[in-house]
DNA sequence: GCAAAAGTGTTCCAGATACACCCATGT
DNA sequence: ACATGGGTGTATCTGGAACACTTTTGC
């Protein structure tokens, strides 16, 4: 057993960050889990995450095992939540700091991960039994994206550089789980004033070509209405 | 100095809750602050709040933290968000989890408090300077509160059990900083279905008296639209 | 020429806004 | 009787919802 080096006049916890990585992909709303190589829980999917190193602030260790875990970068990243039952986890008192990560299934390529053990993209609607409080996280982190495609443009976080407006439409129709008409759809996606045409069209399958857009500010994410 | 006989293999922070008390009083919305009587920012005035103990749940703490400072219990009591920058405090690593509570003015007894310094309320736009980063942290509180009038019935919590429609709409005009009209006011708060006439009236001064209404379920803040 | 997705406008309805006077009471 | 805040209804505007056909391309 290795010492117990550091010592304080009274019990501290650990911390952790944990993250909830949602993609789109074969058109559907995806999770990124790994398996757990350890104890407790070995064995069982759970979110990536790990504990803050102590002169880390705490967004910069969400975006390391973030990275760690999926080799991107400068993506969505924005806390969800801090979950600190005294008991959810086994070994000793841990609060974890959850967050929530849009990636574009363009970036995706999920690295063979730093521990040998398996990582994975999961349907939202099929995962697995997940360790800790893991599924409540991940039941909140979902609430919380459904919310905020209705109230800010955190949707095109999910798309690549350029893209087409059913590309976006997609995204919606995904996740809320609902049909949109399109005539209404576009018109309100232009009304938003976030996005503009590049110009190019994207030509593919024997049909009209689409009309590509862009983000006018990348890394902006607009609160509307 | 007294004996550091907690020990772990890796570093671990300190973990407090912080809490931002809301109130309207006099017309105003109103925040606790106590004035710290230890090093650092000794003499500053800070958020209540203090260390998670180690089996204690971190709503849980919130809550006491609350009852020590105010006395009350039961009160609308919510997560704001979890800070942790390394530098945040200059004695050692501590994350903060803040959250916000909203309290009637009618539970205000603004007990000694435990410490013998100075506990007050102030007004929100006349706060001294405060210590560590909470300046940060009340400002988010703020726009969350506000955030939520709009889409939640959260401005009830300010109100004690029985109360009248202009009280209603005295909340809303103090915290959102604008006039609003009467009629459309009370058409609105009473589609909410949230609140009920409790069949009673108030007289108060030589004017027509006020209907009384209560909350249908006092502690639920429904989300709205 | 036909299959497949892209693109486009108008009508309708509901909910929000603007707006002014009468009512019940205490002094 | 008057001053004070309590209480009420209607017309208008606006943003969301419903709805169907034409266009461009590849094969």
């Amino acid at each position: 057993m290795p010492a117990k080096k550091y010592c304080y006049e009274y019990p501290h916890p650990a911390v952790t960050t944990d993250m909830v990585v949602f993609t789109i992909r074969d058109q559907e709303l995806k999770l990124l889990l790994i398996k757990r190589k350890l104890q407790p829980f070995k064995g069982s999917w759970a979110l990536p995450g790990g504990f803050v190193a102590i002169a880390e602030d705490i967004h910069q260790c969400a975006e390391r095992e973030l990275e760690e875990e999926t080799g991107v970068r400068g993506v969505y990243l924005e806390q969800l939540c801090t979950y600190g039952h005294p008991e959810r986890d086994p070994r000793e008192r841990v609060i974890t700091i959850a967050y929530y990560a849009l990636i574009p299934s363009e970036k995706i390529k999920i690295r063979a991960a730093t521990d040998a053990t398996a990582v994975d993209w999961f349907v939202m609607d099929e995962l697995p039994e997940l360790a800790f409080d893991h599924a409540n996280i991940v039941e909140q982190a979902k609430q919380r994206l459904v919310a905020k495609l209705d109230y800010s443009t955190i949707a095109f976080q999910f798309l690549p550089r350029e893209f087409t407006l059913t590309e976006v439409q997609d995204i919606y129709e995904i996740i809320l789980e609902e049909k949109m008409d399109k005539r209404n759809f576009r018109k309100w996606a232009l009304a938003l004033e976030s996005i503009e045409e590049t110009g190019e069209e994207r030509r593919e399958g024997r049909h009209r070509p689409a009309k590509l857009y862009r983000l006018i500010d990348p890394s902006r994410v607009d609160i509307i209405k």
